[in-house]
DNA sequence: CTAATATTTGGTAGTGTCTAACACATGGTA
DNA sequence: TACCATGTGTTAGACACTACCAAATATTAG
């Protein structure tokens, strides 16, 4: 019982998966993804639709599976100690978006480019950023149960999360030639108080 | 060619949507959201499910349907001019929130603790949330189309609308007993800045 | 090496959401 | 009353997704 992760059905499940997920996006770009049906994705990584609903519970979770959530989590816990909350998470993100690779950022791009403009995917993709902004606030709540600083770590959490993202739809907008962890400061810097441009009466 | 929008036929339909979405809340809170089908609603109604899918595209939007986009906008427009924009549409919120009719505020905790228990509801409220940012931004974006001056309203309209969320969560997980209004102010003080407490290295 | 076991996959049948095309009935209008 | 617009119902159907059972393949034990 060997099991290091290591055995023929372990590699031929990944396989598998990777094969499912490429050819699923590859058919959406090419026809689109309404026009694309699970049968389609099936037949094309040769495999039965029942495999594709085994692998990817919902058709949208073949555009959208993140895996950046314990990296972030990761950059949050190395700021210094007596950082504001905000400006923590804030640097964490950008410092993320800072560090991907180009293949990751590719995929980014299509997979925002995709969410952008299907409904369903748009959904699916906000309810995405609010389990990372659950992870994060139950990753950094410990073993307090205070309410009110859980208030304070939702609250933050999901305003720069917020600025973070729109800094990615308009990157993804632009066809993701701006410089994205530039824009991510940008957005952070606004929420940050620097941005004090005025709001109505102006037209 | 009267159309004062009095006739018999207007009335009719402003009934009938009300019955399928009043029968609709009441069988989700009854027996479950997904174990209600838009068929039980539609008997319940005394329509059939095409006369409710033509009111309501999507099943979610008998739980989904908010009007309080151009509220929201007016009171934004009416704050003073030398305010930073975050500020203002935080204030908005707060009062949009303090001026809601004790019947609107129970729908909105109806909507809210339904939308934070089924998956597919959820979603759908983030995209709803999204729609709002949208509503605001380009009503208070004018006629100029600086794509700087955009950014940034993007940026400020999804950290206060997220702050909101925050506040609006926390109060529907308490069964709507704590002051809305309150908890928004909380949420909206913390992201301008007086909010530091520490982020990381604690634990 | 062989047999027992566990896991992955496929087939079938079904439910439920949602759409399209057509016919019918009813309200508004001349 | 006759004509037109509009709301509604029926039917048929595509598609996402699930439950149940059978077959194929990998792993493990003897």
């Amino acid at each position: 019982m060997v099991e290091g992760g290591r055995g023929l059905r372990e590699v031929r499940k990944a396989r598998t998966q990777r094969a499912i997920q490429e050819h699923a996006m590859r058919l959406f770009a090419e026809r689109g993804y309404d026009a694309t049906t699970v049968a389609d994705v099936a037949a094309a990584a040769e495999v039965s639709s029942m495999t594709v609903f085994r692998y990817f519970p919902a058709k949208e979770d073949l555009v959208m599976a993140d895996e950046y959530d314990p990296v972030i989590v990761e950059r949050i816990r190395a700021r210094p100690a007596g950082e504001s909350l905000i400006q923590g998470v804030a640097v964490a993100l950008a410092e993320s978006a800072a560090d991907q690779k180009p293949a990751d950022r590719a995929m980014l791009l299509a997979r925002v480019q995709l969410g952008l403009s299907v409904p369903a995917l748009r959904a699916r993709m906000w309810d995405g950023q609010y389990r990372t902004q659950r992870y994060i606030v139950e990753a950094l709540r410990g073993e307090s149960p205070d309410p009110d600083r859980e208030f304070e770590l939702w609250v933050a959490t999901g305003a720069c999360l917020a600025a973070a993202t729109a800094a990615i739809m308009r990157w993804a907008e632009g066809g993701g030639h701006e410089d994205l962890p530039g824009l991510m400061t940008a957005a952070l810097r606004i929420i940050r108080g620097s941005g004090t441009t005025q709001a109505g009466s102006e037209l």
